[in-house]
DNA sequence: TGTACATCAGTGAACGCGCGTTCACTGATGTAC
DNA sequence: TGTACATCAGTGAACGCGCGTTCACTGATGTAC
């Protein structure tokens, strides 16, 4: 893989050297836009600058690279949610209120690949390494909701897999009701984030298990 | 508008007589079929069995169309909630978590509406008709979390627009994320409705409201 | 009740368009000797 | 270091397709008198 730099020089040769890369970058451009159905293979070609044949070179079809961004968001989103755990500190209580946050800051600064991830319809089995990548995803929501209630007494302990089950649920129904500047969207008196936050702070008081620097 | 029951006779002349409704059952199956972006107006105009140009008449074009089976969803939805709160009768908890059943029953009965509501990126204000039917809906849950928060006491009463905005997050992430067969979803260990039932409980509990039956 | 006429809701042919995909090809790159 | 050759990553022309939309049209319906 020759990286081109491109952007910059432009002058590019018969080979495009980075072409794989460009390709993710114009559908990433190209679903924002118009989201993720109005997007197409040739479109995609035509902004990084190729032959509409050329991009079956790198993908099987319009379905592959689609599922390469849904990949890739996965990828990151991990990484963010796993900053934001940060392996439980300060406190989990507030590491968990963090990754909550960092969902719904993952859904509004990358919405093409939440797209791609959650909205595209593209099948998660399509491609192992992109059911894998789903799975490690949710696996550190689930670490967090583990730890959590870790916390709590073993006789009143919540099952952990359904408490990162309500937090996804409630970060994603915030995420793709609220959480996106589209206009067909309703306006909301607060931040999405301070909605979640005190969605999550009264959900873990209704676990019985404190809210955090507030108490209970 | 003259109905001729098609479906049975079959055999009509030269006017549909029933063509606006034909189009729109024409649109939820295609919808239902292939989801919101794979459908089109061709497409529904042959499978109500009239020509390509027919469906002008009755619609400015394929977005139109689409926003009335949305408008359509949001009236059935609304009514499908209403039925569930119920007044708020036997009692207010109870009859809380019947309208968050009710959420996410509509959404598994009626998939291809709720895809055009919510999923389709249909413009809520392209039609006034449509804004006021998707806020008629949202009133029902802001009327249930009325009646639920005015159970508190005075100086620990929750907000209930908040509280109305937290259980649509709620039950529209576990709809969107698990509530619908589709393939590419992931499994879960419980129905979605019990997911739902158990969030809506912990929730309310959070509150300081009760949980209902199984009171805190 | 009958007739003339306006209106309505269809037809079907045609258009331009962009898409996905294929094909034989060719320029550039990398490597064996 | 030079050369021959295999491989790779592009080109560009072509295809068939379905879509959205328009147009002049026509058959059916409803109504005024």
């Amino acid at each position: 893989m020759r990286w081109s730099k491109d952007g910059s020089g432009g002058k590019r040769g018969y080979h495009h050297g980075n072409l794989r890369e460009a390709l993710i970058e114009a559908a990433l451009s190209l679903i924002a836009e118009k989201g993720p159905s109005g997007f197409s293979f040739a479109d995609a070609a035509r902004s990084a600058g190729v032959s509409s044949a050329a991009p079956y070179r790198h993908f099987r079809d319009r379905e592959a690279l689609l599922a390469d961004v849904a990949r890739l968001g996965f990828e990151l989103f991990e990484k963010r949610l796993s900053a934001a755990w940060n392996d439980g500190r300060p406190d989990p209580f507030t590491a968990f209120e963090a990754t909550g946050r960092a969902y719904l800051a993952f859904a509004r600064e990358e919405p093409s690949h939440y797209s791609a991830m959650f909205e595209a319809g593209v099948d998660l089995d399509a491609d192992p390494e992109l059911r894998r990548a789903a799975d490690r995803s949710f696996a550190v929501l689930r670490q967090a909701a583990d730890a959590l209630c870790a916390l709590a007494p073993a006789d009143r302990r919540p099952p952990a897999l359904m408490v990162s089950l309500h937090l996804w649920a409630m970060s994603h129904g915030i995420a793709s009701l609220f959480g996106r500047g589209d206009s067909g969207r309703r306006k909301l008196p607060m931040a999405p984030e301070e909605l979640l936050e005190a969605g999550v702070l009264v959900y873990l008081r209704g676990l019985g298990l404190g809210g955090g620097p507030t108490g209970s």
